[in-house]
DNA sequence: GATGAATGAGTATTCATTCAT
DNA sequence: GATGAATGAATACTCATTCAT
């Protein structure tokens, strides 16, 4: 079981590798035992099928994430802060992305929208708590704040992963998220520092 | 040339309705031959292929709200109220949601992002005059228009294409959009009339 | 008629040269008709089925070198010289060898095939003629004239048309005609001189 | 491992002789399934494509023949027997070529094409060989043995794998035979009595 | 735990040919 | 003479899944 256990796991990162850089669709279980070396059975012996494999791999990177996003919630930094790092914990990492990053936005549209719903789920209620945290300490001021912080999530999620956007898209999201939390003007002005600008195609 | 040009549309129509109620992937173009009665032959007869065939209904769908957009554009009706139309006429009709709702957005992945960019493609520049309209009557006051009129087109997607959403999404949708566009408050509140509520599952 | 003739001749023209080019195979009837500009229809207006086409390619194609190898025939030229004229007047001229000749050569089997039998019943009776030309002049001397001079053919063939021989081939090649032919060792020494050699791959 | 190389050999021969009776372009993948009572899956499980299938189909061929070629090689039977029986072994064994033979010509051109150069790549050092034995024992007196072997193959090629030919052909061949290998008129005189005539058509 | 041989439904695409206008 | 819309049989190949060993 111990041994099995691991097994899985690392089956799981295999697969986790190979729908990031190849698509899900693109990648056809042959390809998946192929390259873990093992057979066709064994395969089958792990997971009940193909796509309940796409399933818990993406359970796995959610919980990866959610992991990630708690370190910064109890971390003692500000919360505007907090806010940014924890939306950018729940972005796909930059090499993750950049691997095949091309084809993958084409192509693995399924795994993206799978990943889409799962990933709101976890992300906000951590960022509702960070933003409350922000609204004891005076920072913020808002009500419905799950909704609102869905909306970043949702527009944060349009802008930066595909990885083309323009200085006036984050003098928007900027805009716009202080406004979306009650914040004073400037308050998020520090995100514009993390970001390597792009220009959007 | 004109008997060839209605059959086509004929065929178009056909295969965007069954794209959208069962998913392109679902689709085969066997299903689509027999649904029009025509032969294999006949298909390929007018388009390249089944990847083309989604292309150009997605096309044709996009020019359709287009002209529909457009419509609300020069109608003699308030700039907000056009704001409201026009992106509620790059919206999927209700009866196309509808029909069999449940699998298409589970499964029509695909068609749905290929729409996206397109749709924004063409919805963009037609908001943002809309919003220059504003600007000049004094209701609205910002920059960056085009990025702002994105982030409604994408935050509205989010909330209004899935068909589940909460009063509070509304209330979060309607001062999100009056703050993105510097409108007073209440500028927009009629919209919470235009919108049948539904819980968000 | 007249102008129907000359309509065909250009479509048979347009034909053989992507037979040749492209292969018989990989050369639809759609890619012939838009080469020509001309409508389905058309196409089977003057050509029973695509494999008559190439039948009549193949005869035009002869034709053409059976009226060269005629010309070679009645001039006063040495016989040597006449043999080897003849046998290269029915080899594919360099530039059609050439245009894509890689793809051809693997891929136009079957017109290559086709063309064979049909280029031997040609070319048999004319070097027939030359090599009983020789006799009387008491430059060659053999029986059984037309088996001799198809395997000088049939080994051509192989030979040349390939495109890769070495200067061993046809040293080989000329000593093998002369003792089918019954002539003196170096009659035909002068073939190598028109010879630009290649090595065989 | 010894049951699935098992198979494969089965399936091999099926389809080699399906491809020589019908023709490799009119034997469908599913008439090799349907013959071997097996699934299209498993096909595909044993041959990466009907291409890859027809390549090792001709090496099994060509492996046998050479096999059956050396068992001749060292036999302890005259040089110019041995000449004529290694290049019988290289023919096609009559039953294939008889059973519908007349369709197998017109139409089998691919196969019989890609044989030729692996089967004159086996032969030619095989028969360079025994020409060699030869000159050693003084019956053959000649250089460029390669090319002159590969002559005679080609030759024999044109005259005997059609089925068609008659005596003044074979008259010919063996002229031209002992010319070529430099060997003494009537040294390959046997030859005639290993043939059965046929007409030329 | 692990194997790998076997499955078979599913799919897009090609293309020579016909025929009413 | 010429058109081009319509045909439909034919075909190679994919891939998730099963199961006896």
């Amino acid at each position: 079981m111990r041994k099995g256990e691991k097994r899985k796991q690392e089956l799981l990162t295999i697969a986790y590798r190979m729908f990031i850089t190849r698509g899900y669709e693109n990648t056809s279980v042959d390809d998946i035992i192929e390259e873990a070396g093992i057979a066709k059975g064994t395969y089958y012996y792990y997971f009940e099928s193909k796509e309940q494999t796409l399933e818990e791999v993406i359970d796995m990177m959610i919980k990866a994430e959610t992991e990630a996003a708690k370190q910064i919630l109890s971390a003692s930094i500000p919360v505007p802060q907090k806010i940014a790092a924890i939306i950018s914990s729940f972005r796909p990492s930059p090499e993750e992305q950049s691997i095949e990053g091309a084809l993958m936005q084409t192509e693995n549209t399924l795994m993206h929208d799978k990943t889409k719903e799962k990933l709101y789920a976890a992300a906000v209620p951590l960022l509702t708590e960070v933003v409350k945290e922000g609204i004891k300490e005076g920072i913020f001021s808002c009500n419905n704040i799950p909704e609102r912080v869905r909306m970043l999530l949702v527009v944060s999620g349009d802008i930066f992963d595909e990885g083309r956007f323009t200085g006036r898209d984050v003098d928007v999201f900027i805009d716009m998220t202080e406004k979306l939390l009650g914040a004073e003007a400037g308050t998020m002005d520090f995100v514009r520092g993390l970001i390597r600008k792009q220009k959007r195609k």
